[in-house]
DNA sequence: TCGTATATTGTTATAATATAACGTTATGTA
DNA sequence: TACATAACGTTATATTATAACAATATACGA
């Protein structure tokens, strides 16, 4: 068998709902929102999120369980992402920075390692959250 | 009220539990191992760990829902880590590289922000790993 | 087109992770 | 002392995620 080259349906169905989100959301807000196209279960949204998340469709934001569609054409392989998060209003913007991809691509640790695959999250307050 | 000085008895307890780990460890597999030592419920674990997370004594492994104890003594605040994962034998170093938190403590993004706190977690397979 | 391997689906139950809500006890400070 | 804050103890519950099993769909070569 080929590798995948199109979405079958349960993932059609969970990666266009989270496209329309525009912002991460919760494994369970989503199963809550798909039932009415047939999902019933926690299994077939999380199921389709792995595949997802692995052919890099959507990334999930680890410090808040949930998950967002990728904006960045760049990582049709979800191995290399970064991402601000608002600590206030909880808003998050996936980073699109050349510059700190390839210097974290490149990066070398004390034993000499480089790693392809990172997950880079910063947290402070946007700006609509600064000027309150 | 000053801000505290000394460890409670509770923090005490999971924090030297953990330092003695020398791996991350899982919140329940903490509250089972200090069961003998009086901390019978969840939450008596994770009052500790959110705690010493705040304070900068443990970090929380976000990919793996996993706590260990920090070694790195310039992050008294836990505000800037990063760590290794190997993601065949699930080994987790702290990295401490002063390019590199220096590197990401002074990133922009797009918009001209600056985040002093951030997490980064890099993939990989450890040299153990990879010569098997 | 048949056989086979792989991917996806559907379903029920359960595991693993984390917090709410309540009241009590300890500790620091005026 | 009186007050505020931090830590503790306890029970119940919320949230996140996976195990296990059976069925169906899809791709592809013989
Ligand atoms: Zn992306
Ligand atoms: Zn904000
Ligand atoms: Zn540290
Ligand atoms: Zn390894």
């Amino acid at each position: 068998m080929q590798k995948q080259q199109y979405l079958s349906k349960n993932q059609k169905i969970v990666l266009d709902h989270v496209e329309k989100a525009n912002q991460p959301l919760k494994a369970y807000s989503i199963l809550y929102n798909v039932q009415k196209k047939g999902l019933k279960a926690p299994l077939q949204v999380y199921r389709a999120l792995d595949k997802l998340v692995e052919i890099g469709k959507i990334h999930k934001i680890e410090s808040r369980n949930a998950f967002v569609a990728c904006k960045n054409s760049n990582c049709l392989v979800s191995n290399a992402t970064a991402f601000s998060i608002c600590e206030s209003c909880e808003k998050v913007t996936e980073i699109n920075n050349s510059k700190l991809s390839k210097y974290l691509s490149n990066f070398e640790d004390n034993s000499g390692m480089k790693y392809s695959k990172y997950n880079l999250e910063f947290f402070g307050l946007c700006k609509k959250c600064k000027n309150k």
